[in-house]
DNA sequence: CAGCATCCAAGAAGATACTG
DNA sequence: CAGTATCTTCTTGGATGCTG
C-alpha cells in the first residue's frame, strides 16, 4: 500500500519552503505583529485591521500547528488567552525584518506604483 | 467629481506595503529567480516549476505595471522576449534575500512542521 | 517561442449570527 | 473575551486550445 495520498509537492528552493508558512493574507502581518511581543487575541485583531475573526483564528491555528507561534489559555473568566512567537517563530520573523523595512522606506514608490497600475487596469 | 473610485486601503505598516507587490502565489518565486539574472520567457517558467503560463504572464505583468521588473521584446522571429529586476526590483529581492536563506536552513524543520499538521488535520 | 482567450474548479475570504 | 458555525461571494489558479 503505497501512502502516498497526495505529495506535499517537493519545496523548489529555500523561499519556496518559507512561502508554505507564511502563505495567507493575514500570517505574515500576524507575525509581524507579534514579533513586537506576545499579545491577545483582541489585541492582535485590532493590529491586524480589517482581519475578520474567522481568518485570524484560521491563520492562528495554522500558525499554531506549524510550530511558529505559541497560544497560552489561561483558563480564565471571562477568557484570556495569548499568542507568542516561538523560537522558531522569532527566526522567521527575523528573517522578515527587511522586508518590513524595505516597506518603510519605499511607502510613496509603492503606492503609486499600485495607482499607476489602477489606470491602465480598470477590473 | 470626487475620484475617489475605490480607496486602495490605507497601508496599515511597511510589511503591509511590501505584501501589496509581492503577493500573489508565484510572484516571490518569479523575482526570487530573476534574483540570478535576467531570463528569458521560458527559462523562467522552466524555473518557477509548476506555474501555468496564465499565471506567469499574469504576475509577469503586474509585476511590470509595479515597476518591479522590465521587459524586453527584441521583435525577433522566433520571439525572444527576457525579463529582469529593475533597481527598485533588486531592492526588493534584497530585502527578500535573509526569507531565502531562513527556508534554506529550514528545510527539514519546516517540512515536518508541515507533516505534523496533516495528521491531526485531515480536511 | 512567447503569449492570449476561454471555461471551469477550488479555495480563500467576508458577513452574519451564535456560544461558553 | 475569545472564539464557532454556516452561508455566500470573490479571487485565484489550472487545463486546454489557438495565434503571430
Amino acid at each position: 500500500m503505497t501512502e502516498e495520498t497526495s505529495e506535499p509537492a517537493p519545496f523548489i528552493c529555500g523561499l519556496d519552503a518559507t512561502l508554505r508558512i507564511v502563505s495567507g493574507k493575514w500570517k505574515p502581518l500576524i507575525l509581524f505583529f507579534l514579533g513586537k511581543g506576545p499579545k491577545r487575541y483582541g489585541e492582535l485583531k485590532r493590529d491586524v485591521r480589517g482581519v475578520s475573526d474567522k481568518m485570524l483564528i484560521q491563520h492562528l491555528k495554522e500558525l499554531e500547528a506549524h510550530g511558529v507561534i505559541v497560544r497560552t489559555d489561561y483558563h480564565e473568566i471571562p477568557p484570556r488567552v495569548d499568542y507568542m512567537l516561538s523560537p522558531f517563530g522569532q527566526s522567521l520573523v527575523e528573517a522578515m525584518v527587511p522586508m518590513c523595512r524595505w516597506g518603510e522606506n519605499n511607502t510613496e514608490a509603492i503606492a503609486s506604483a499600485l495607482k499607476a497600475q489602477m489606470k491602465g487596469d480598470a477590473r
